[in-house]
DNA sequence: GCTTATTATATCGCATACGATATAATCGAG
DNA sequence: CTCGATTATATCGTATGCGATATAATAAGC
């Protein structure tokens, strides 16, 4: 991208791609909100649920892989995932560093409960869904070779 | 993208669209840091400074328009940016709820100094240009969708 | 000219998100 | 078996980011 521009219009923000991620992605979250509210839950909680909801129980570095997000954003998001009762956190016998995830019978029952949210929130987009599976593709393609350049630091 | 899966798969990580942007906005963020921080900038004060770069002086209202964020986000980011010496902010004599943002010498600078950043991030990775592009230009087609939504709400 | 509606920014409170650092547990090499 | 290296989570501090609310200024309607 870096060719298609002379050096003034390469700090433009319309010609960035950092920028329409990062409104994109707080759009999105934006419209998640009135959805996960009434259930007292945050967007980064309900993503959470979903890595709880596919593979559980869990470590704490499971979930941090999965979600991309680091071990210290995790553990006070699930601290206040436990205070609600959704889940439980415990030290493994095994290994005593590790702490596994589980989740309650509240925790489980949200997945039935938040179970149309995607449905009302895309159904309400112009986009196709060929359009939206195709963005979807290009952002996991994209997201590889982040963490490549980024676990290189 | 709601046709696809079932009523399961449509709570996997996997087969979200808000998942990967959430990630890959995180992720490019991760990048810019190193390339930011000896400036003593984080982030978002840069995606600032790109449009005071292009449109100085500017309310901060437009500031906030531009980068799709609330004032009440874009007032404590400004504080800062006017305590490091970057911008200054005035009330408008035409209309006192108006508070202009200008840049400094130090601000002006600063584009200077960062014309490499976004060659020295794009550059380390291994898509082609054409494909961060067309990336982008969905990316924008999408925010459109999501703005007309957001914005019915 | 006055009053209500609207607009612009500021403050409050809470939840992230991450770099840096600390603590404790486990692993592996010698 | 011991010790250094590595790993997993926790804490600290700071900067967002946003919903809700407050304050002040301007606009519009009568």
């Amino acid at each position: 991208m870096a060719q298609q521009y002379d050096r003034d219009d390469m700090l433009k923000l319309g010609n960035q791609l950092c920028f329409p991620l990062y409104a994109a992605s707080r759009l999105v979250q934006r419209m998640y909100h009135p959805l996960l509210e009434p259930h007292g839950l945050t967007y980064a909680q309900y993503i959470v649920l979903m890595v709880l909801w596919e593979d559980a129980p869990s470590a704490v570095s499971h979930i941090a892989e999965r979600t991309i997000l680091n071990t210290n954003t995790i553990t006070p998001l699930l601290k206040r995932l436990e205070q609600q009762g959704h889940i439980t956190r415990t030290r493994s016998p095994q290994d005593e560093r590790v702490v596994m995830i589980e989740l309650t019978d509240s925790g489980r029952d949200l997945h039935n409960e938040l179970g149309d949210v995607p449905e009302k929130l895309y159904g309400s987009l112009g986009s196709s869904d060929e359009e939206l599976w195709a963005l979807k593709q290009q952002l996991h393609r994209f997201i590889e070779q982040l963490q490549v350049v980024v676990e290189d630091e």
